[in-house]
DNA sequence: CGCTTGACCTGAAGTGACTTCACGTCGGTA
DNA sequence: TACCGACGTGAAGTCACTTCAGGTCAAGCG
């Protein structure tokens, strides 16, 4: 698969997927006879990953650590799973943050609405 | 209200409530007689705000335009409305976002643990 | 009383995660 | 033949802070 096809795909650009390449957040991609870049399916379901890892605040040195472990293969399955589930309990906390900017807005607008209508 | 006791109401850092003076996201702190500043009552909410949009993702720009229009007065307050209406909408996507993550964390998460029961 | 400690101040430089730039290669297509 | 668009590279730029270097001042203390 092309670069641009995984770019489309992901949600990630074009130069953020290489970007990634050259700072260890997924292995070397493969390239074919012309020297550009072909992706498996693995690669592009890793990097599927870690689009929404990003998008949801995973800090990126976690991403880096989880990357690490991702590279060394199937053993560090146990610890994977571990920061997944950690990554898990973080969503719980931004579902929070989102809860109570939410309320705050909720109240802004009211507050706006009333003034608006003093105004009127 | 010193401006430690505001970092910590606020979520915001000491040197970040600063830079947002500097740059124009919040107005001009008034100064004691010591040359310290004194956040007023209106500060401390504001800078709140700031904090919440932030938070859940207020892209830059639009916080700097935001303040922009909070500093122009009460006679921006429609468009004011209208600009947390649609960080508000935003707040959605971002839910829908934590959505698909979760979903993706649980299949990852099973798969794991299948991979794990099948190498027990 | 001098001395340290801690909170505050400033402008300037540093950081991290990308993004943009400047430039080059290659396989089509008009 | 000339140009296009997708791809490649390394280096420089950007943005939102953060850290650094250096200074003021009030309070606590041996």
């Amino acid at each position: 698969m092309k670069i641009s096809e995984v770019a489309d795909r992901t949600g990630l650009s074009v130069t953020t997927i290489r970007y990634y390449e050259k700072s260890g957040l997924c292995a070397a991609i493969a390239r074919g006879p012309d020297g550009k870049r072909r992706f498996s399916k693995n690669d592009l379901d890793w990097l599927t990953l870690l689009f929404s890892l990003r998008e949801t605040g995973m800090p990126a040195a976690e991403m880096q650590d989880f990357a690490a472990l991702y590279l060394k293969g199937s053993a560090t399955i146990p610890e994977r799973k571990a920061r997944l589930a950690a990554h898990d309990r973080r969503l719980d906390e931004r579902q929070a943050q989102l809860d109570r900017c939410k309320a705050l807005l909720a109240y802004k607008l009211a507050r706006y609405a009333e003034i608006m209508g003093e105004l009127a």
